[in-house]
DNA sequence: ATCTATTTATAATA
DNA sequence: TTATTATAAATAGAT
C-alpha cells in the first residue's frame, strides 16, 4: 500500500526501517483503538522495535494486569502465577504454622483451655512443668554464679585493703594517729557487717561502725559489680 | 476503506459488530506480523471479543513474559510485581510473627534460656506458673465434674435396684423361700456395703454377704460406667 | 466465506 | 520527525 509493491520480509536499509516502524506501529495502534472503540474489544498491545523502544496501548476502562490476567484464564498459561503460586503456598503454610504456634502458646499460657478433652491437659502440664524447673534451675544457676562472683569480688577487695591498711601500719609503725579504728583487718571486715550475701537492705546497719573509718577501707561489694555485668538495660 | 466510510463508534448490529470484529482482529494480526518482520520488532498482542473470546499474538522467538518483563522494566510499571511485592511482605511479616512465637514457645519450654538474661526470665517464670495454675484448676473442674456424673449416675441405678427389688416383694408377698436373705430393700443396698463413693476396691470386701443374694440384687455402679464414659483411648 | 467498491494505510520521496 | 501522494492493502456492505 504505497508508491510500489514491498516484500514482507526485514528491511535492510535501517532509516527506512525505522521510519516504516514509526508509520506501521502507528497504525497498528489506531487499528487497536478503533476495534476497541467500534466491536467493544479489549486490547493490550506491547511493542518494542529494534532499539528497544517500548509503545504500549491498552483498551480504556481496562489495564494491562486485567487483560493478563484475562489472558492467563483463558489460556491456561502461566504468566506470574508460578511465582505467585509458590508465594501464596508458602504464605499459607506459614500462617498455619502460626496457627498452631498460636494455641500452644495459649495453652501453656492457660488460655483457651474449654475445649481441651482432660487428656489433651496431661502434656500441656507436663510441659508447663518441665519448663518452669527449667526456668528455675536457670535462675537458681545464674543466683550461685553472681554469689560466687561476689564472693570473690569480697575476697579481692579485701586483699587489697590489706595491702593498703599493711603498708599504712608499716609506715606508721604500728597504731596511727587521728580517730581511725585500729582493728586489724579482718576486723574491719567484720565490723562493717558481713554483707556478702546479696540483699536489698542499704546498709542502714552498718552505720555506726563506718563511721569510725575513713571510706577507703570500708567494704561495699555489691553495688558496683551488679552495675558492671548484671544491671545492664 | 470499504464500500462506505463509518464512523469509528461502537457498531449496534451485533452480527455486523462481530463479523467485523473478525475481519480487523486479523488486520491487526497480520499488521503485527508484519512489523515483527519488517522492523525487527517485537510485538505482544492480546484481544479479547465482546464475547470474551481471546486472541493473542507474540513475535516468533520471544515470549509473552519477556516482552511483558521488558515491559516492566521500560515503563517502570509493576505487573505481577505488585501482587508479588505485596506476598512477599505478608510472607515476610509473618515470618518474623512466627519467629518471634517460636521463641517465646522455647522459653516457655525451657529452651534456650542460656542467652536470657535474669530479669528476662522473671516474665517466663510467673508465666509458667500461671499456665500451670490454669490447667490444673481446669483439671481439678473436669475431674469433680465426673466425680459428680459417677455419683449421679450410682445413685440412678440404685433407684433401679430399689424398684426390682420393691416388684420382687410385692409379687411373693413378703419373705420369699429358697436361700434368699429376706431383708427389706433399704436393708438388702446397705447390706450389700453401699459403694457410692467411687472407689477401686473390687467388692472383695463384702463377698460374705453377697452371697447369700441373687446376682440381680449386688450394686455394681462403677465398671459399666468407668467403661462406657471415661475409658474412651 | 467471497466479492468488490471504496476507504485507508503506507512506501517512496522530499 | 512530518508532509505528500501514488499505490497497495484493508475492509464495509452485499451476497
Amino acid at each position: 500500500m504505497g508508491r510500489g509493491k514491498i516484500e514482507i520480509k526485514r528491511i535492510e536499509n535501517s532509516t527506512n526501517r525505522q521510519v516504516t516502524y514509526s508509520k506501521r506501529r502507528n497504525g497498528i495502534i489506531k487499528k487497536a483503538k478503533e476495534i476497541t472503540v467500534l466491536c467493544d474489544a479489549k486490547v493490550s498491545l506491547v511493542i518494542f522495535s529494534s532499539t528497544g523502544k517500548m509503545t504500549d496501548y491498552c483498551s480504556p476502562s481496562s489495564s494491562l494486569i486485567e487483560i493478563l490476567g484475562r489472558y492467563q484464564k483463558s489460556s491456561g498459561k502461566k504468566l506470574w502465577d508460578a511465582k505467585h503460586e509458590y508465594l501464596s503456598a508458602e504464605l499459607d503454610r506459614i500462617k498455619k504454622e502460626n496457627d498452631n504456634m498460636q494455641i500452644e502458646l495459649r495453652h501453656l499460657k492457660g488460655e483457651d483451655l474449654t475445649s481441651l478433652q482432660p487428656k489433651e491437659l496431661i502434656p500441656i502440664e507436663k510441659a508447663l512443668e518441665d519448663g518452669y524447673d527449667s526456668v528455675r534451675a536457670k535462675q537458681e544457676r545464674l543466683l550461685e554464679e553472681e554469689q560466687k562472683r561476689l564472693t570473690y569480688n569480697c575476697h579481692q577487695q579485701q586483699i587489697e585493703i590489706d595491702g593498703v591498711m599493711m603498708r599504712h601500719i608499716v609506715q606508721n609503725g604500728g597504731c596511727g594517729g587521728g580517730g581511725i579504728n585500729n582493728n586489724n583487718h579482718k576486723g574491719a571486715a567484720a565490723g562493717g557487717r558481713d554483707d556478702y550475701p546479696p540483699s536489698n537492705n542499704h546498709h542502714h546497719h552498718g552505720h555506726h561502725h563506718n563511721h569510725q573509718m575513713p571510706f577507703a577501707f570500708r567494704v561495699q561489694p555489691i553495688q558496683p559489680n551488679l552495675h558492671n555485668t548484671t544491671n545492664n538495660k
